[in-house]
DNA sequence: ATAATAGTGTCTTTCAGACAGTATAGT
DNA sequence: ACTATACTGTCTGAAAGACACTATTAT
């Protein structure tokens, strides 16, 4: 064992007293928060299903930098608390509801990606259900919006070379909220080189969308569009009863695809549990309310 | 629109040059590296074929806090670097090998995770193939050493009530190099109230392991697990060829569950391409050696 | 009655799991 | 010839995908 420059000759509480934090330079680090919701758009006739539709929430900067522009709510992490507790209070000063579904992201470190100095951002990820959706009414409670999502891929590319494989998907994101239109352009390239696989994330345009959030809201659908396939996070965006075309509606514009209906109800027929309750006066046979089923887990492949 | 405190009548760049970074106490943030590799031991008879199994890379530390015990490599952030440089440059420094394979895994930010002062880490998990298996010859090289890892579920918790779900898992871990033994067991704990999800994740015990690294160690065999599962994550842990016989091995030892023969190869058939090369003096029949198929991708379910 | 949705039955194809069998090197 | 592994064939049952059919309400 090599000797380690007179380190074993104090103690660790001496150590400890004698440690300066300030040795190094710090970064700031920020806590930025994805909330989604699926929520209803108005219907065209009265006994036609409503249109659900993916919505976000931003907030617009009072600040500069990207002063006017549109940002996921978000803050500095308090040196006291964990990040959970600092995404629960950012989390709790945009919106009223505290029965939330919240998971970390994705920590993002890019030196340049705030102009002010660096940050590094650990995003988080929550789900609240359409019924829940109230924002806080505080002093700035104008400045907050629930934005609808639209989500395209417009382009993908895949290179294969010698030893290289570079592939890229282009994805145009839009939000609209009151009349307010913004949208993103934003490109992810897949470098892989034998063993080496870089991912690089870029906003190529955006109008009102500050930072590189919408690079942040781009991996949080895809994340959320992975989890809805293999785990129960759907309930997370559902109110405590349901029927199952909401249910279907959820994963369809989350996924951006038509399910069958049959199959559908197959495959999550065990993920659920009907109630005594039912839909009516909607101008067609009445639905029966479902529940999570609380006993629900899933099988393990492989 | 409410008016913002006078932030109009400054220009963006004037407020960039006005910021004081220092307006906020900052924490550090630290990378941990969870280097993953699937290695063999050696074979008690000349015709058997060698058993695998999984490693991790740890450093002995030469400082306090935790004298001597072992950690996972790492060390603060660069101010100038992103999260990703700095993980690749750990990573340099622990090993000779470039080519592998790095993703974030998680950021850690319980503010007494690190006695000194509040330390944010954000981890990264990489894999290493075998072959490629080589340490940097450096002066503190006899510090670093791959262990072996096995990892049991020695208790599953699981409480119902009215509206409230508790469930737990505790795991035991053990480490193996050179004649150093290491344990550690972790319990998560998953608290669910309606929506509001609550993840803890504790070492309850830890022989030789310094910090929360168990709890990390852990994390990542998990996500491994599942990636290994969905994704094409296992080449990573592969040299260039390979039998089917390893990539299965590779395969058991990591999920902890043996695979019947046939049906594995039907499985993973799409995912490689067979080379001209075959294995030979090993004392029975030789097995086709394979390699990763680049044109593979995944089907989307659902 | 009609429009619109709720909900079920069943056929086909695909795939996972289990198991038994054949093939081929080195000693 | 024997041992240990390499590799293949096939049966069963479950699940995915497609589609057609019946049921029930408000107007």
């Amino acid at each position: 064992m090599t000797s380690h420059s007179g380190q074993d000759t104090i103690t660790e509480k001496q150590f400890l007293q004698n440690y300066d934090a300030d040795r190094y330079e710090r970064p700031s680090v920020s806590v930025d928060l994805l909330l989604f919701s699926v929520s209803y758009q108005e219907r065209d006739n009265y006994r036609k299903l409503s249109n659900k539709v993916m919505q976000v929430l931003l907030v617009q900067r009072g600040q500069h930098p990207y002063l006017h522009q549109w940002a996921l709510p978000g803050g500095f992490a308090g040196i006291e608390e964990s990040l959970d507790e600092a995404a629960r209070r950012e989390l709790a000063s945009e919106t009223e509801v505290s029965d939330v579904y919240l998971e970390q992201l994705y920590t993002w470190g890019e030196p340049k990606r705030d102009p002010r100095t660096r940050v590094i951002s650990c995003s988080y990820m929550a789900l609240v259900d359409s019924a829940a959706l109230k924002l806080r009414a505080g002093d700035d409670a104008e400045d907050v919006k629930w934005f609808t999502v639209r989500r395209k891929v417009i382009e993908r590319q895949d290179n294969h070379e010698e030893n290289e494989r570079i592939t890229s998907k282009t994805v145009k994101l839009e939000f609209d909220a009151d009349g307010i239109h913004l949208e993103a352009i934003v490109k992810t390239t897949v470098d892989t080189e034998g063993k080496d696989t870089r991912i690089r994330r870029e906003v190529l345009q955006s109008e009102g969308l500050a930072f590189d959030h919408a690079t942040i809201i781009n991996y949080g659908i895809e994340r959320l569009r992975n989890k809805l396939i293999y785990t129960g996070i759907v309930f997370n965006l559902m109110p405590k009863q349901f029927t199952l075309t909401d249910l279907q509606q959820v994963y369809e514009v989350i996924l951006d695809k038509d399910l069958l209906k049959a199959n559908f109800r197959r495959k999550i027929a065990m993920m659920v549990l009907p109630t005594e309750y039912m839909t009516k006066d909607d101008g067609h046979r009445p639905a029966r309310l479902y529940r999570f089923n609380p006993q629900w887990k899933r099988e393990q492949n492989f």
